[in-house]
RNA sequence: CGGAGCGUAGCGCAGCCCGGUAGCGCACUACACUGGGGGUGUAGGGGUCGUGGGUUCGAAUCCCGCCGCUCCGACCA
């Protein structure tokens, strides 16, 4: 992409109503505009990194078991009559009516619709385990929006739902879940620790939020500081092994991690004192088993191996996929701008042509340019008339991970300047020698 | 939902107290010079002053209503 052509708002003052940096990084940035309170349209450049966010989150959750499927936005209120939730989910629920004066709802969450899908076409226990998920956009009618796509009241989650017979059954998805759910975070660059949670209106018994520690984060955490050592890494996990997955869960479950929510006092003071943390997190994600509260009043029923029908057992469980890119940025961000890890980079790199206009400038700038095209590598080509210092400033703030840097006095000695954006490492190369090391850091 | 505040050019703001028909910086357009960290000069374009009403000879300015947005709190998969 050549960057004279692209729609890159850029916006150099601090737009005043953006309290927190990630917040004003993506409205400088040009990534996001707001429509109205917690409503917002995402702009070219947003789009690329939430594209590259929910794909991720498609590929863990398809390498987990689980099947992609989409439902709708609008739903008819009936069904959350018949959980009970059309009445208990309170002022949140954005409701509307249509022309036949029927009671109508935007989505805010969907165990009622799965559920319905689920009990129209499973009878028989050989059906099971399902997992089926989607990435959707759901509003809530916050009472307060804030902090950009941190706190919207429409939003983009992906939200999962498991169908199993026993309650160990559904125990081994939740487990499934939360190994998946790692794995997910650490490739988009985060540490998401899992904490013991509160259930709130999707009720249940077992929950544990993802939390990423940040200064900024809606949410007060306590914790041993000795869960922040754990890492999944590149573990070779089978998704259907029982043991494995719940020795995951217990191995990032069995310190003291909580929110205030569920915070207890006389357990916290048994890790040692000067392990004892007491910090403010950005919740990412959520798992919940909660058994048979919706089969139960939904008449979501399998028949078991005996002939006799029984309710099955549920989890659901959900990622803030546009609430990401807020948690990203608070987790990796200097005060030139974004610096984006490689894997949601909307750019492998961009080409910094000095001097537009001078033919030798050009010609290496689009030669890196093609050659990075070759490479898979999505550059950007910053062919624009503006300073030196803009380009950079640009660059810094948009967050690529690469900066090539073409001029006349890197051609004379048959160079350019490669400069990595968070270490700020800087060195002179050959053309080839350049994207040689940006393929290689990929 | 309680409390506070803001709405004037794309963005950030001044002007309002004390009424006389709108200004600054950035951005934008043209040209020239430039170019290794938001460069310089010259010349330009752009505003129903959120909205409706009232007071007045005259309202961005004073009064009332409404709408929108932000912040603090309470609330919140």
């Amino acid at each position: 992409m050549r960057l004279s052509k692209y729609f890159l708002p850029i916006i150099k003052e601090n737009p005043k109503e953006a309290e927190i940096v990630s917040h004003r990084l993506m409205l400088r940035a040009g990534m996001i505009k707001q429509s109205s309170a917690g409503i917002y349209s995402w702009l070219p450049l947003g789009f690329k990194v939430l594209q590259k966010i929910e794909n991720i989150v498609h590929e863990e959750q398809q390498r987990a078991g689980h099947m992609p499927m989409l439902m709708p936005t609008m739903q008819s209120a009936d069904l959350w009559r018949e959980s009970g939730r059309y009445d208990d989910y309170g002022e949140e629920m954005l409701r509307v009516k249509d022309r036949m004066d029927r009671d109508m709802l935007y989505t805010p969450t969907a165990e009622e619709l799965m559920t319905d899908i689920f009990r129209s076409h499973v009878t028989s226990y050989k059906d099971l385990p399902i997992t089926m998920y989607q990435i959707q956009w759901k509003f809530r009618d916050e009472r307060r929006p804030r902090f950009g796509v941190m706190r919207g009241r429409e939003f983009y989650m992906k939200d999962g739902y498991n169908f199993d017979l026993t309650k160990e059954a559904a125990l081994h998805a939740y487990n499934r879940h939360l190994v998946s759910y790692l794995r997910t975070f650490e490739r988009m660059g985060l540490q998401a620790i899992p904490m013991r949670a509160d259930s709130g209106p999707i009720g249940g018994e077992d929950t544990h939020e993802f939390l990423v520690l940040a200064e900024t984060g809606e949410s007060e955490v306590f914790y041993d500081a000795s869960v922040t050592d754990l890492t999944f890494g590149d573990r070779d996990i089978d998704y259907d092994n029982v043991e494995q997955c719940a020795g995951v869960l217990k191995e990032f479950t069995s310190r003291y991690a909580r929110t205030d929510e569920t915070h207890d006092e006389a357990l916290f003071a048994q890790v040692p004192i000067e392990r004892q943390r007491k910090a403010r997190g950005i919740e990412v994600g959520q798992i919940f088993y909660f058994g048979t509260k919706y089969s139960d009043p939904m008449k979501a029923l399998v028949q078991g191996p005996d002939g006799k029908p029984v309710p099955v057992h549920m989890g659901s469980h959900g990622i803030g996929v546009s609430r990401l890119l807020g948690a990203i940025i608070e987790a990796s961000h200097d005060e030139n701008g974004i610096i984006w890890p490689a894997s949601v980079a909307p750019f492998g790199a961009v080409v910094i042509n000095m001097r537009v206009g001078d033919a030798a400038c050009d010609a290496w700038s689009q030669n890196a340019y093609n050659m990075l095209v070759k490479a898979g590598m999505d550059p950007l080509l910053d062919d624009t008339d503006k300073g030196a210092g803009a380009k950079f400033a640009t660059a810094d703030l948009i967050g690529v991970p690469w900066q090539l840097v073409v001029g006349p006095r890197g051609i004379q000695a048959g160079e350019v300047e490669l400069k990595h954006r968070k270490t700020g490492e800087k060195q002179s190369l050959s053309l080839e020698a350049a994207v040689n090391r940006i393929v290689a850091g990929a």
